[in-house]
DNA sequence: CTCTTATATTCGCTTATGCGATTATAAGAG
DNA sequence: CTCTTATAATCGCATAAGCGAATATAAGAG
């Protein structure tokens, strides 16, 4: 099966790669990543696509949202050790854990 | 670091994941991979060089021949899951894991 | 030295990738 | 309906990647 290199392809990407950190955390919405990351809303639609395609995450719409969430079954299970055991090590992850942890909270407090 | 980047963009290659599926097994020289996988000298030295320098395998020299072994340190073991647990339940590493025992067995049969 | 073998490097080409900017679509809100 | 917000798709461009063919280098062999 090619898909195990889609997904390999899908890993070799460094924006790809931060919202799949994000998304370790939970089930987000396009706006999330891109404020979170500050990136472009292009941007983040076109790697959450090429992610779906790769058949890494799901998407679930509500309303005008689209939520993304991981698909990572125990055949590529191999991504738990990397995500826990390397990119979690990195600052630039463990920053972009904490832009997602302000960023929820301030969205919510909007709300109210 | 981006090392970790690096490492990733090495794996999204199917002809590099065969060379490393090969070398999960032993140490080799590049005309025992031309030989099993079937592809040129210039393409089997340019992938080798890429995972050298994505410090995935490292190299040692010895007469006219240049082995190429793992370097796969515990900071990336995902890798190793990666091998074990997902390339090696595919029928295209499983054959060139045979066509290199073929192969090696041949050659060293036309040593003697 | 000269020839052969093993490996690396360069060249020119083709295709893939990523990006910003823009446009399209789709669902509420009012 | 019309306007706004959220998301996806398209376009044009720049850069990267992979390839075969050819050439360069380096070490033995004779």
């Amino acid at each position: 099966m090619e898909k195990l290199l889609d997904a390999l392809k899908a890993l070799s990407d460094e924006t790809r790669l931060r919202i799949l950190n994000l998304l370790y955390e939970k089930e987000l919405c396009v706006c999330d990543i891109m404020e979170t990351l500050q990136i472009t809303q292009a941007k983040a639609s076109r790697h959450l696509i090429y992610l779906k395609n790769a058949d890494l995450v799901k998407d679930r719409k509500h309303a005008q949202w689209v939520y993304y969430s991981l698909a990572i079954d125990e055949r590529i299970k191999f991504i738990d050790s990397l995500v826990y055991d390397n990119l979690r090590n990195l600052e630039l992850y463990q920053n972009d854990l904490q832009n997602l942890k302000d960023w929820l909270k301030r969205k919510t407090m909007n709300c109210d």
